[in-house]
DNA sequence: CTGAAAGCGCTTACAG
DNA sequence: CTGAAAGCGCTTACAG
């Protein structure tokens, strides 16, 4: 440290002026103000290297995704950078979807990288349908935290509410005078799926409307519906087609005027498929999605959709990072934490 | 290293083992391979902060971008880490625009962590129009590559090459027939516009169609014409009234056959705008956009458009940032790098 | 307050 | 090959 040598102290006092919050009682004003001036003039940066290697923290969060590309994933890294920035933590990204021909699967090439960066804590939001040792993860990591449910138990994650979700579908459908409010999931057999069922339920109990099961239809066909991006074509994937029970069953026979669905990329599908039928969004059936991804804006008609809060929780996985890492323990309610969602209303309801 | 007590060798063995690459002629070929049998054992992994600290390279590449949310500049920091990867770098990135609530403007903070961080050199991919003092940043970090123009000459940036773009969408519009090939843009006076509308009337006269100027509209607002996320609302602003001239003057009073507008934003606006005036996408106007950007394959008729190779783009700009890195300067030939799109067929055109 | 010292994990130049 | 040593920039315990 060269301020030393032109303020005149010692190193020790302008460790202790420096590194000190506000508080420093030891050092004379003066001198203090001195070692600040010159710092700032010098530029001085304290070296990130040479402070991991001493305290052996690094003050670096690791954040693990399948593709940071990913419109969704990209907001939630986003976030989690400005609510470390904060607390002066950063925030490492890693992908563990590499470029394919070169290595298929970098989950495990991610956790050596996290290792060499000797990283405080994890952030792990990589999508559950992706491959990579979880439990692996968590050995080598007990400071890890996961975005979504990826079935390590004993370790916390954070997902938004459903149950609270579907209950502002219902209402705002409710509010507009429908009355034959259909769900579409891609399963009513998993977990998340059966929550979404049995809220939807209690919603229509709640405005004293009839619970009618054959207003609901889960796909349940094997393999994902997610929109997947073809890197190669770049395009994104999604199996549009498999949607047409749901319009044959849900809209042309039940005849309902409004519509619950998994997520955006069935209401765009459903949408799509519906203006070929000359079937109106919204006047004839309402259209409610989930996730306000990126293309809920561009649309035709934009979608109202729920939005998963992705910057509260990002707030709240680095608050509970960061306790974790200074309090040693993970504490007990922290196993699951809901993040309440926000209804974004546009054109389909 | 508690590598070297286990087999009984040097420290210095240990090192010359693990660091050397493939050619390691100075250790016993058995020694070697008990090392690298103890090291695997061990899960040893090098550190980071001692290997940058001893040897003042950190390996790792900041990256500069307003927010990483946005779908484009969130595909091309993945691409970055993918290809950094590749050659044993790390890709750093970080928002320039952070919490509002918190600071405006993270960009001297950046810089700062770059110091911190050592970073061996950065990709600034901060898009031309948010702050942030470009030439302040290329002194602190002389190894520095822009994506995309942002005013420091001196500097290298690659970008897309806008005018093989003109051309691959006015061949394919040709070959469908079109005739009337019509060119919406922001402006025709910036540097950016003037070579698009140059490449469209040269694209033009190769196929001896007339070249006519009021087939063309700058549209010369004042103010940008760009959707920005508007984070606290979650949706996407885009000043969709601007447009209307474009359609008045071009498809209404010049009855163009197709049109070429200035991004995927102004295709999927100006889409809407035609349903409204049961004007049929393509049959009566096919439209070309120019991104891929996320909304694509999602607006109906989804978008055919101008792909800019982000992918490709990273692996330029790894490429050159390892040579600036490992050679000490920039070659001449990499002041302007220009890569080529791609055209990327769907529906509208 | 000062000042000299130890040590984090690594690399490397050096004497054997 | 070995082995002891120096030093990267920092923090911290210690004797004054």
């Amino acid at each position: 440290m060269d301020i030393a040598k032109v303020v005149g102290v010692s190193r020790w006092t302008v460790g202790q002026v420096l590194n000190a919050g506000s508080g420093n009682s030891r050092v004379a004003v003066d001198t203090a103000r001195r070692i600040r001036e010159v710092a700032k003039q010098l530029n001085y940066r304290p070296s990130f290297a040479a402070i991991t290697l001493r305290s052996n923290r690094s003050r670096i969060f690791g954040m693990m995704v399948a593709s940071a590309g990913d419109p969704l994933r990209s907001f939630l890294g986003q976030y989690l950078d400005s609510e470390a920035t904060k607390i002066s933590r950063q925030v490492y990204q890693a992908n563990t979807v590499g470029d394919v021909t070169f290595a298929e699967n970098q989950f495990d090439n991610v956790m050596d990288r996290f290792t060499s960066h000797q990283v405080d804590g994890v952030f792990c939001a990589v999508h559950p349908w992706f491959p990579g040792d979880r439990h692996e993860l968590v050995r080598r990591f007990p400071a890890t935290i996961f975005y979504e449910n990826q079935g390590v138990d004993d370790f916390p994650h954070v997902t938004v509410d459903r149950k609270a979700g579907m209950e502002l579908a219902v209402d705002h459908l409710v509010a507009m005078g429908r009355k034959r409010i259909g769900l579409a999931l891609e399963s009513i057999r998993t977990a998340n799926g059966r929550i979404r069922y049995f809220a939807w339920q209690d919603a229509l109990k709640k405005h004293d409307l009839p619970v009618n099961d054959s207003l609901c239809v889960g796909v349940e066909r094997a393999g994902m519906m997610h929109a997947i991006h073809d890197d190669d074509k770049r395009i994104w994937n999604f199996p549009e087609e498999e949607l047409k029970p749901v319009i044959d069953r849900l809209v042309i026979r039940q005849k309902v005027d409004s519509l619950i669905v998994q997520n955006d990329f069935w209401a765009a599908a459903i949408i799509r498929s519906l203006r070929q039928r000359k079937i109106r969004v919204p006047e004839d059936v309402a259209i409610i999605g989930f996730l306000n991804h990126y293309l809920a804006d561009w649309v035709d008609p934009s979608l109202t959709t729920i939005d998963p809060n992705h910057r509260e929780a990002a707030r709240i996985m680095v608050e509970m990072l960061e306790e974790r890492v200074t309090q040693g323990a993970f504490s007990e309610e922290m196993k699951e934490v809901l993040v309440k969602p926000t209804l974004i209303i546009r054109q389909s309801a």
